[in-house]
RNA sequence: GGAGGAUUAGCGAAGUGGCCAUAACGCGGUGGUCUUGAAAACCAUUUGGGGGAAACCCCACGGGGGUUCGAAUCCCUCAUCCUCCGCCA
C-alpha cells in the first residue's frame, strides 16, 4: 500500500519508478477519486459540524420549554444528506482502496533494471559447484531406492505435488526444521514462534498475497480463512494494527511453518520431487526495522539464511532481483540459490526481501521513535532461512555417493541420532 | 456447541439517550518547582486517524451495521476474554 498523499504530490516521479517493474499503470482515475473524495469531505465536514453546533443548544431549549419540533425536523433533513454524502463517500474509498491493493511497492533505488530473471545479478558465490564424479541421481530417484519418499501413496491419500517422507527421509526433515531454528535462535538472535497455519482475509492482504494472487493460495470453503502460503504472513501480521516502541527495533522472529500453495500454472518441468509441493515446511526469517537501518537488517537476515547453507556445505550464490523479477511487496529482494546437481543449476531456496513499508501501510504496523514522538510506519522484512523440502533435496543429490546412499552433513549428524549415512 | 457476564487512554476504572471524550477519579510516563542529590509533596503535561493554506473542523468508547434530531449508553451482528455446562487430543 502507498502513502496517498506521496502519489498526489508526485504522481509522474510514482508511475515512473513503478513502471520499473515493466508494467503500465494508469493511476489518473485514481487522482480524480482522491480530489472527488477531499471534495466530499469538506462539504460533509460542514454539515457535520452544523449538527454537532445545534445539538449542543437542544438540552438548554428543552430546558426552556422550547417547542424543538421545528428545529428537529430541519435536523432529520441534515442528518439524511450526512447519511446520503456518507454511503458515497464510504463507497468512493472502497473503491480507492481496492485500486491501491493491486498496485504493487516501487522497487528500492538499489534494485538492477530488467525485465526478468535473466537479467538478475550475482552478488556473491559459496564454494563451486560439486563435481561428484559420476553422473547425479536425481533426488526423488535417491528417495525413492532408499525408501524414505513416496510420493504415490500421496497421490493415493491426497494427489499430485504432496509427499510422504518415511524412516531416516522423515528424520532428516524434522532434523533440518530442529537445527535451522536452533542455529537462528541460539547463534543469531531471533524469537522461536510457532504461528497457526491459517490465516483470515485482511492477514493476507496485509503482507500483500491478496486480493492480487488469490488463485495461488487455498480457501476454505465456508470461512474467511486461508492456508498459509508462508508464514511470514502469521509472523508479520502479529504486529498489525500496533504502534510499537522504537527501542524494541529491530524485532527479529524465526518460525517454523507448515505453507500451502495452490502453484497455480506452475505445472510441467523442473518441479518434480521435493523442488514444487502443495505442502512443504519452511523456516522463516521475519524482521520490524527501523527505516533508518532496515537495509542493513536485510544485509543481515540475508547472511542468517546463507549461514545454514554453509554449516550445512552446500554450494550457493546470492543473487539481488531485477525490477521485473521482484515480488509484488517488496522493494528490493536477494535470492539465494543452492546447487543442484542433477539440474546441473542453482535452484531458488531462499528468498529475502526489504517491503520498506509497504506491508506496514496495509497492516498498520507503527512505531514510535520516543515517547511525545510522531508515529511512523516500520520497515518489514522477511527471508527463508531455509525452505526444508528444497534443502533436503540439495542435500541428498550434493552428499549423494556413487551407491544411492547419502552422506549426513557432519552439522546435522547430533539431530539424526548420529547417524552418519543413509543407506 | 449452549447459558450468563465483560470489552472506555500505557494500566485500573467512572459514565445507562444531549450539560461525558483535549474521557471524572486513581496508578504509571514526561517536563518543572523544591532539594547537595534523590524520595516525598506540589504544578503542568500525556490517544490515534482524516480534511484544511491557516484559523480550525470532522471521525473513533472491541470491529461492523441499525434505531434516533442526537448513541459510550438502545437494537442486530462479529471478534476476543471470564464463569458455568457439553464435547474432546
Amino acid at each position: 500500500m502507498h502513502d496517498i498523499k506521496k502519489i498526489r504530490n508526485n504522481f509522474e516521479e510514482f508511475v515512473a519508478n513503478l513502471n520499473k517493474r515493466g508494467g503500465s499503470i494508469n493511476i489518473a482515475p485514481f487522482i480524480e477519486m482522491d480530489k472527488k473524495r477531499r471534495d466530499i469531505i469538506v462539504e460533509v465536514e460542514a454539515l457535520k459540524s452544523k449538527q454537532n453546533q445545534v445539538s449542543k443548544t437542544v438540552p438548554a431549549l428543552k430546558k426552556e420549554g422550547k417547542d424543538t419540533a421545528p428545529i428537529f425536523a430541519e435536523m432529520k433533513e441534515l442528518s439524511d444528506q450526512i447519511k446520503g454524502f456518507d454511503a458515497t463517500l464510504s463507497q468512493l474509498e472502497g473503491e480507492m482502496e481496492a485500486f491501491l491493493l493491486q498496485v504493487p511497492n516501487i522497487p528500492s533505488c538499489l534494485v538492477p533494471e530488467g525485465a526478468d530473471e535473466t537479467q538478475n545479478q550475482e552478488v556473491r558465490k559459496h564454494l563451486e559447484p560439486t563435481q561428484l564424479g559420476f553422473e547425479a541421481t536425481p533426488h526423488w530417484d535417491l528417495g525413492k531406492n532408499l525408501d524414505i519418499m513416496d510420493n504415490e501413496t500421496a497421490g493415493k491419500v491426497t494427489g499430485s505435488r504432496f509427499m510422504y517422507l518415511k524412516g531416516a527421509g522423515a528424520r532428516l526433515e524434522r532434523a533440518l526444521i530442529n537445527f535451522m531454528l536452533d542455529l537462528h535462535v541460539a547463534e543469531h538472535g531471533y524469537t522461536e514462534v510457532y504461528a497457526p497455519f491459517i490465516a483470515h482475509e485482511r492477514s493476507m492482504q496485509g503482507t500483500g498475497q491478496l486480493p492480487k494472487f488469490k488463485d495461488e493460495a487455498f480457501k476454505l470453503e465456508g470461512w474467511d480463512y486461508y492456508l498459509i502460503p508462508t508464514s511470514e504472513v502469521t509472523v508479520t501480521n502479529m504486529h498489525r494494527e500496533e504502534i510499537l516502541e522504537g527501542a524494541c527495533l529491530p524485532i527479529k522472529y524465526t518460525a517454523f511453518s507448515a505453507c500451502f500453495r495452490s502453484e497455480a500454472g506452475a505445472a510441467g518441468r523442473d518441479n518434480r520431487g521435493l523442488i514444487r509441493q502443495h505442502q512443504f515446511n519452511k523456516v522463516e526469517l521475519v524482521k520490524f526495522a527501523h527505516p533508518n537501518n532496515s537495509y542493513d537488517e536485510l544485509e543481515k537476515l540475508t547472511a542468517n539464511a546463507e549461514e545454514v547453507l554453509k554449516r550445512l556445505g552446500l554450494p550457493y550464490r546470492v543473487v539481488k532481483l531485477c525490477a521485473g523479477d521482484l515480488g509484488f511487496s517488496s522493494a528490493l529482494t536477494y535470492d539465494i540459490e543452492v546447487w543442484m546437481p542433477s539440474y546441473n543449476r542453482y535452484v531458488e531456496i531462499s528468498s529475502c526481501s526489504n517491503f520498506e513499508d509497504f506491508q506496514a501501510r496495509r497492516a498498520g504496523i507503527k512505531f514510535r521513535e520516543a515517547a511525545g514522538e510522531k508515529t511512523q510506519f516500520v520497515h518489514t522484512l522477511n527471508g527463508s532461512g531455509l525452505a526444508i523440502g528444497r534443502t533436503m533435496a540439495a542435500i541428498m543429490e550434493n552428499y549423494q555417493n556413487e551407491d544411492g546412499s547419502i552422506t549426513i552433513p557432519k552439522a546435522l549428524q547430533p539431530y539424526m541420532g548420529g547417524m552418519d549415512k543413509i543407506i
